[in-house]
DNA sequence: GTGTCTGCAAAGTCTTTGCACCATA
DNA sequence: TATGGTGCAAAGACTTTGCAGACAC
């Protein structure tokens, strides 16, 4: 059994199993709902959605698969400044990468990525400069603007 | 009495005092922590520094202050996924903006701003342009690059 | 003196853990 | 059938709230 930790393959199932977890059915279910939405769901919500499907699924199964998930890097998890965490599938396609925008007040989130092909490049430059510098091997990055939303700011 | 959350004169004596809030015991030693510091304090990193100063100051206390400290824009929230909230006076100097780098393994934060010349002007563009494209008020972002540090990839 | 602030205790939220049973490979 | 996975309940961690007494202005 090849170490955990380890992606080997193509397509969630074989990464899956070539890092020795098993393929059950909430976790397919989990992957699904992760694959059909834009949206940033966090625990509570995805288990929401996967009760309405299989009801006797249990919150503990979301979190501990997410934790697999964002462990593998098939899953990102960010924090919104709203006390829990949301999750995200990374899809790998060309303009499927993008930042988020969020409104403090209503915590809506926008995502964004019509601006970023100097915003990427610039990422990439000091992502280079400071693993460099600080002999960090960086695997992710977050980048989050925070503002009032076209509606909250009216109501100011 | 001016409205809470504007904010008038200069030092944060007076911008306290210009919001509607006193100026307490408490309030002073969570600052002056906060001003000495340019570390990333958790609630209770700073509950056990004032805790040093005065045995009598509560956790609730501390955590109520920097909610008022954040509101006012005085300090900075940021999470690095230890599932507690770090806190970081804003200070105006020229050179004193920075981002993050974080250590996912030990959790180390490393502070750096000498790669963020471009890196700034480019966040300002995006701001600029997000701003208008989705009518958003934007206040403030966060960069965060996430990976292995020295140490932790050396054990790997 | 008045309205704000404080500390304590208790409650609230989100998340994790322990354990016996179940299911995948 | 042998691990690994699951659900439930309980525990854990961080943060917020309620309230009576204390303090800044």
């Amino acid at each position: 059994m090849p170490g955990r930790g380890m992606m080997r393959g193509c397509g969630w199932h074989g990464e899956f199993k070539s890092c020795g977890y098993r393929l059950t059915v909430p976790r397919k279910l989990i992957m699904d709902i992760l694959g059909k939405t834009t949206k940033h769901l966090s625990a509570e919500d995805i288990f929401m959605e996967v009760h309405k499907l299989n009801p006797q699924i249990g919150l503990t199964t979301v979190y501990r698969t997410l934790d697999i998930l964002a462990q593998m890097g098939m899953v990102s998890k960010f924090d919104f400044g709203d006390g829990r965490a949301r999750y995200e599938l990374k899809t790998s396609g060309e303009k499927s990468h993008h930042h988020h925008l969020v409104c403090t007040e209503c915590k809506k989130v926008i995502n964004y990525n019509d601006f970023m092909d100097e915003e990427l490049e610039c990422m990439g430059k000091t992502e280079k400069a400071l693993s460099r510098k600080y002999n960090f091997d960086i695997k992710s990055h977050v980048v989050q603007f925070y503002g009032l939303c076209e509606k909250c700011r009216g109501e100011k």
